[in-house]
RNA sequence: GCGGGUGUGGUGAAAUUGGUAGACACGCCAGACUUAGGAUCUGGUGCUGCGAGGCUUGGGGGUUCGAGUCCCUCCACCCGCACCA
């Protein structure tokens, strides 16, 4: 039988198999998906005796781009996981869906004239096709899609638990609101500060008479999910709200019209209420350092102080409260600062001050935030005329305001301390106001002394005191006079829920007079899901609204009108690991035995873009739904794996300008070039194909060539894979050329997971020849099947158990690259040994399965199984088989290494030692010296020292 | 500025606890089989030197019998945050 190898490569169907002889991949590939598929193998049960293992991929945003190779790197790992975890004895839940819905599938729809749903379901479609296409053990049977109202349903009613519930700050956790309206009743909010309002105090018997509005109206500042106010982004050419990242220098992204800020009523989740379980739950988690680190500094923890200063205007009077991280330099005091727009400024300003004021907020007004934050050097600010009182000193210091003090961050307003702090000293010397030094020598009048090491001068009953002991002293001095308390500040903010938009969860809420009721509390008394009404026309609603303000017929319900938001995208992603374990469960999000069998995600694989957002959202939710007691962990994710990623190789080609003609790389220095991408399709490595190029557009047709070497060679750069760039390589094509398994190998091939680097499609010839070896071990090219049933030898035993060894412990620790290597050197090793042996050859295929699942199911049949190789048990290897007798040792003279020599293993010292001294090259090295040392280490190397 | 990470051949990389640096591949060179080779196989390939040898893990310094690995310092690049009080 002789085949012919050319459609082979191509992966062309040979017509009636007539068994492969030799490797088709294409016939193979084809063969074991459509039966896994019918044999339903990859579907997982909840009851079972056997341990779990929960392996999750971040599900994926469907774009209509579709999938490029570097999508896929993060899920092949975790398919390999998985696989793996299946072979060693673990009921393994690997599941996949669709983060559906979203902002870009609502833009997309606005720009094609095509519904959402309808974009969003052939995305899909494709999307699946893609990954089915790469042989992912997913049990699809447990898909998601955040735009199913079935799942959306639950999405609602998490959200009316969290509107439902505050955060108990005594006990440190979410309760039902029906518990706080208890205690109102009883003994008024003494003991439960309000979060929305911390000015708000009542007793029993004024909760009593509040009105049931005022009632609600003070239940909105506790609940986790609640109303308020924010400002968003207003384009009024467009009709529409804008998120931040579609405002662009001052500007609308789209269009260019201008923007402004605009206050809205708005959902929020009080996440801030968990803002130090996030930050110290951290500490258990499996998670990289930087990825800790960029959830520790969104959070933003500072501990210090507020303090308040009377302050004295003309003839008024009033007060400032500062929040200050460093209240040990309280005499270091000079002037206060106050933000731009601090609610205290127009009050606070003399008449001799108000012009200069109101000219400066002008041009603060101008000032785009980019602007503002990126100019660190200017400095600017403006005197009000007002002078507050040093609560301890006495002293008069003056007040001022300045763009560089923000008002959303503490209280809008710090005290300066110039000798302690980089900016308010060069706020000083630009404005010439005396410095006062509380640093002693340590301060030079150059530069602020902001380090936290040494001692505090200069001030009062702090002095000779260290930072940590005036930081206590101080604020013991503030409070005992009723100027200041201690407090901790976070820069997280509660989040935003509500979305202007139409491709996104409506919110379970109704309107009566304004107030918004949940749907399932009376009033209103409805059902979940509120389903999205399918609408033709998504156009922005008036005023600012969503586009379902349109919708009239679905607004206006017989107990109110419904909310036109809708959720954001993040509503559905923050919990759709808990769906996946009881999909299809209509009573409730998921069924307690489910979520406590399946418990926290073992290892969640994806990338980093994620990691304050999607993470810490998702850690709130579980955390409040722990709370309230419906699943039993508060942590989602036990370890998180970050892709990362595969980048593309743009290719150039080089048109002198003016002309048609193109030189190549090495020559273009000659001549007045331009740099043109070019397609990467048509360059095999740096080699372009000028005819393809010639047909790939009208304008390249009568291109001309300057070549080397008789070939056109182009330039080649490494960046964002992308379709703008034209550097995007789809797997679909690297499969039909070269198989699944093989695509699968080489993107593990490539380096460490969690590593960037460029997509090279020549590299990937390496791995498909190993697997053609591979095969060539287990039939023969022109006779078949060739495994037999001999003994196997030591030295077949030992590279067999090695390969077990390595690869299970290299799964373990996410090495997957290494794995790879090692498979490789195995089949190198059994290929020059001719091993055909089953002994050797079978456990093996099951130690491979997991990369390449269906070459290895393909010769586990052939190797006489009738059962999936899937359940097959990973072998155990045997350290027996691996231990050598003998090794052979680098021998050093001083530290370098001069010869090796090969001992028993269990030679004895002495014995080893005489026979390095010896030894005629050690000799030589040693140059007649005295020997000092002799170092023996058993099995790695022995240096003696002269 | 702060925090985190990375730096090893022409290229992707390996070296898990300080112990033979460059495994395994790509590419390149030479050869075998062949009508042919984008099939397969064999050998070579860090740099330098005719050679013995010398040099080599971003630069410099240190600890050690021994450093890619530990410590100090400097440099470059990537990621996150940022007039954050």
């Amino acid at each position: 039988m002789y085949f012919c190898h050319f459609s082979d490569f191509l992966g062309r169907s040979h017509g009636t198999p007539t068994y492969y002889m030799e490797y088709n991949f294409g016939e193979i590939e084809r063969k074991w998906k459509a039966h896994w598929n019918q044999t339903n193998v990859y579907k997982v049960s909840n009851d079972t005796s056997k341990p779990k293992c929960y392996v999750l991929d971040m599900f994926p945003y469907p774009s209509g781009a579709g999938l490029h190779v570097g999508h896929p790197l993060g899920y092949i790992a975790s398919d390999i996981y998985a696989r793996f975890k299946r072979l060693k004895g673990f009921n393994v839940l690997h599941p996949m869906g669709f983060d559906a819905f979203g902002l870009p599938a609502e833009q997309y729809a606005l720009e094609t004239g095509q519904h959402p749903a309808d974009t969003t379901e052939k995305n899909i479609a494709r999307y699946r096709e893609q990954l089915d296409n790469i042989g992912f053990c997913y049990d699809w049977s447990r898909e998601v899609r955040t735009s199913d109202p079935k799942y959306y349903k639950w999405t609602q009613w998490i959200f009316l638990q969290l509107f439902h519930s505050w955060y108990d700050r005594t006990s440190q956790k979410a309760r039902p609101i029906s518990e706080l309206t208890d205690i109102f009743a009883a003994s008024g909010n003494a003991g439960h500060q309000c979060p929305g309002d911390d000015k708000l105090h009542f007793d029993a018997a004024t909760w009593s008479s509040y009105s049931a509005e005022q009632q609600r109206a003070v239940l909105m500042h506790y609940r986790l999910a609640y109303q308020g106010h924010a400002q968003v982004w207003w384009c009024e050419a467009l009709g529409t709200v804008l998120a931040n990242d579609e405002v662009v220098n001052g500007v609308s992204e789209r269009g260019g019209h201008p923007v402004e800020r605009k206050l809205m009523r708005q959902w929020f989740l009080r996440i801030t209420e968990y803002a130090d379980r996030l930050l110290s739950s951290l500490d258990n988690l499996d998670w990289s350092d930087a990825m800790k680190e960029m959830q520790r500094n969104w959070i933003g923890k500072s501990s210090g102080a507020i303090v308040t200063f009377n302050l004295s205007f003309g003839e008024g009077r009033g007060e400032v409260s500062v929040f200050t991280t460093r209240p040990d330099t309280i005499f270091g005091v000079d002037f206060l600062v106050l933000a731009p727009e601090h609610a205290l400024v127009d009050a606070i300003t003399t008449n001799e001050q108000r012009q200069a004021i109101d000219e400066y907020r002008q041009y603060v007004k101008s000032r785009s935030e980019r602007e503002r934050m990126s100019e660190v050097k200017q400095v600017t600010g403006c005197f009000t005329g007002a002078y507050a009182i040093h609560p301890l000193t006495h002293n008069r210091v003056p007040v001022w305001i300045a763009e560089y003090v923000l008002a959303g961050y503490g209280t809008g307003a710090i005290m300066a301390v110039p000798s302690g702090d980089d900016r308010d000293h060069a706020f000083a010397k630009h404005f010439n106001i005396p410095i006062t030094n509380i640093f002693g020598d340590q301060y030079t009048g150059e530069a602020a002394y902001s380090d936290k090491s040494g001692s505090i001068h200069n001030s009062g009953f702090l002095t000779g005191m260290t930072v940590k002991d005036a930081t206590e002293a101080a604020i013991s001095a503030l409070e005992k006079i009723g100027s200041g308390t201690r407090r901790t500040n976070y820069r997280l903010r509660d989040a935003g829920f509500s979305r202007q938009r139409y491709w996104g969860e409506p919110f379970p809420v109704v309107y009566i007079n304004d107030i918004p009721y949940a749907t399932d509390e009376a009033p209103i008394s409805g059902s979940l899901p509120v389903e999205l009404p399918h609408v033709q026309s998504y156009k922005p609603g008036p005023e600012g609204q969503g586009p379902l303000a349109n919708v009239t017929e679905w607004v206006n319900t017989t107990a109110g009108q419904r909310e036109t938001n809708t959720m954001p995208g993040y509503a559905g992603s923050s919990w759709y690991f808990l769906r996946y374990m009881d999909p299809h469960n209509d009573t409730e999000f998921a069924g307690r035995t489910a979520t406590d069998y399946w418990n926290q995600v073992d290892i969640y694989v994806g990338g980093t873009e994620h990691a304050v957002g999607h993470l810490l959202y998702s850690r709130m939710w579980t955390k409040a739904l722990y709370d309230l007691g419906h699943i039993g962990f508060d942590e989602p994710f036990k370890k998180l794996l970050n892709q990362g990623m595969i980048q593309g190789s743009s290719r150039f080609v080089y048109r002198i300008n003016g002309t048609n003609t193109f030189v190549s790389y090495g020559l273009r220095k000659q001549h007045q070039t331009t740099e043109v991408r070019v397609d990467v399709s048509m360059v095999n490595g740096t080699e372009l194909d000028t005819d393809a190029f010639k047909n790939w557009r009208p304008e390249y047709a009568a291109a001309e060539f300057i070549l080397e070497d008789g070939k056109y060679i182009c330039g080649a750069e490494v960046e964002k894979m992308s379709k703008s760039k034209y550097n995007v390589v789809n797997p679909d094509d690297i499969v039909k050329q070269y198989g699944a398994d093989t695509f699968r190998m080489y993107e593990m091939f490539l380096g460490p997971i969690e590593v960037s680097k460029p997509w090279d499609t020549k590299g990937i010839e390496g791995v498909h020849r190993f697997l053609k070896k591979f095969w060539r071990l287990y039939n023969d090219e022109q006779t078949g099947f060739i495994v037999t049933d001999e003994a196997p030898t030591e030295a077949e035993l030992r590279t067999l158990h090695k390969t077990l060894k390595k690869v299970s412990e290299d799964i373990e620790r996410f090495s997957f690259n290494t794995c790879v290597s090692q498979f490789m050197i195995c089949v190198n090793e059994l290929a020059s040994a001719g091993c055909h042996k089953r002994a050797i050859l079978e456990p093996l295929a099951v130690s491979l399965a997991s990369f390449a699942p269906h070459i290895t199911e393909e010769l586990w049949h052939q190797l006489g199984h009738t059962t999936t190789i899937l359940d097959a048990a990973f072998p155990a290897h045997n350290d027996s088989f691996i231990t050598e007798n003998s090794v052979n040792y680098a021998v050093s003279i001083n530290g370098k290494k001069r010869t090796e020599i090969e001992f028993a293993l269990e030679a004895p010292q002495a014995d080893i030692e005489a026979a390095v001294l010896a030894d005629a090259t050690v000799q030589k090295w040693m140059e007649g010296k005295p020997m000092k040392k002799f170092i023996f280490v058993k099995g790695k190397m022995i240096n003696v020292v002269v």
